[in-house]
DNA sequence: ACTCCCGGGACGTCCCGTTATT
DNA sequence: AATAACGGGACGTCCCGGGAGT
């Protein structure tokens, strides 16, 4: 469970606190290269990438939400939660700037996600009674909730629960031809 | 925003390392009794009692979500996220037995959540395509997630935000007299 | 010869590293401490008390350097050299504000030679030639040039040769009835 | 002030550590060439040659004792000590046989001095009362504590002020025509 | 001949839990 | 019952020297 043990990272690495020292001048460093090199490319390739080819982005967002959990569950790592949490939460003992570069991944998922929706509402997908920026933060807070879910529960039932409550609710902002619609 | 350290918790609770070693095996034992004597209550009074003496559970919760929100930044500590959440965080490296506690205080919260959902349902309050158990586990893994959220930004206007966004589809849920119903 | 290895302090001293954390708060305050209660206090003892009660500078200053000397050599530990140049070579690479520690020690050992020369020279004892700031400062300069050259030489004949000479530069200083003095 | 890290010497020298590995087996040995090709022909050069030339030994070692002083603090660098006692001081440590290779350097400065001062008595420079050996010794000493007092107090004024009493006792012991000698 | 990458290990720091003491 | 002193050990840092590759 327990990644932040640098004797363990190397370990499991297959390789030693020397080489590891080689190459990066401490935890720290570590740490920033991971976010930088791993989880912001992770981010927009898993996430953001996708919104942007999409022209219906609540139905991408959904499909997002179910094609990560499916596949942290099948690559059996899914109750490990989401790295980005797991980061900030090993490393932000260690250095207080080391939550900003947290925060500022936290803020282009949120802005990625508001620019989507803002287009949804432009392209007629998304009910115009949405409001981006606020969907936006509530769909980020929520999937950190999946992953914690997942993470505290270990029950792969109660993370896909989770994650279709989720979509449930991006469902009934969509703009479906032949839906009523609340006023 | 570290308080794992053994010598800073007994400081700041004005008392000296031994004496917490007369009444606790370790700081193993000081988790357990945090989580049993202090969390629970919390959890059972901030979120679960109100529900009991609520005709109406959405909108109880929808009250408790906003009022922690607000109590929360008043007191200044609304940064340091959920408390079940931040113990957790802090002490599952220790203990996988510890884990185990905290999952069940997610489960009863899921539980109550889910029973108050079933009898607001039963009482017309709630839209019966609702699923009572797929919106506890919603809710709760959304609340952590507004936890979260603040934790991150350390910004108040994000924090408020995520919580409304939740309210918003919690009153989506509620049945209203002369709202129209999706079917 | 490497006592700053704290882990041979440690050993050496008969006690753990846990033990000396639990008294000071790292290496430094170690060291600090050194100073202040072990060093100064030797500086004190052996060097400037002596001074105080003596009518005859100079015959006490041959006295004491002589007397270092003849005692370093019986205690077998004459070739270590000066404690506090020893722990000015130890310490400095730690921290700078160790050095001004460290300085203001020799300071303290300059202005009580050159107070107590002054008082020679009123009382009759010393040349009237003698300059008291300079005659301290190359007495103490000296005396580490002595302690120097038992260090690096271990010889116990070159360190009394150096200790003698010393001596035989100042007796050329004192006023001794009967003898004729330079213009 | 800290030589001592390898990978600092390697950079400062513009060269790297695998270069460096090549011409010698370790730092030792790096220590060893340093000894004997750069401060031996340095305490040549400085302090023993010009008196081979000499016919007033001791006013050349006076006029080194200056000359080394101001050329020091000309050059900014003279705070750092004595080459050869700095490097005492941070090989040793490593290599019981390094403190050989610098007490030979010392023997062998002593000798020079002690040497040229027999010469000077013979020429009739140097007052017949002294002893050779033992003011080499001596002044090699003193020359010790000057640099230290100069590393120490990092005061310009507090090491020309060592270094002139040096001068002024070495003064004392020459035979100028028509200056009274003391019995 | 020289560089980069790396292994192994020592150092100072830090902290949990225990023991001697009152 | 409560404290202060302490033991033991793990952590991150740092560096010397070796070895593969060019």
């Amino acid at each position: 469970v327990q990644g932040g043990n640098l004797q363990n990272i190397v370990t499991k690495a297959g390789i030693t606190k020397g080489a590891l020292f080689h190459h990066f001048s401490g935890k720290l460093e570590l740490g920033y290269a991971v976010v930088d090199e791993v989880i912001e490319p992770l981010l927009m390739h898993r996430w953001l990438d996708p919104l942007k080819e999409s022209r219906n982005s609540l139905a991408e967002i959904q499909h997002s939400v179910r094609h990560f959990v499916t596949e942290d569950i099948a690559s059996g790592t899914w109750h490990h939660g989401c790295p980005l949490n797991n980061l900030a939460q090993e490393m932000s003992p260690l250095d207080a700037g080391f939550h900003s570069r947290i925060d500022r991944l936290y803020g282009i998922w949120r802005a990625g996600f508001s620019q989507a929706i803002t287009a949804g509402i432009a392209e007629g997908t998304v009910l115009k009674s949405v409001s981006p920026d606020r969907l936006a933060t509530f769909v980020v807070a929520s999937q950190m909730g999946v992953w914690g879910t997942g993470k505290s529960s270990r029950s792969e039932a109660l993370m896909i629960e989770a994650a279709e409550a989720l979509c449930e609710y991006l469902e009934s902002l969509r703009v479906v031809p032949g839906r009523a619609i609340v006023t």
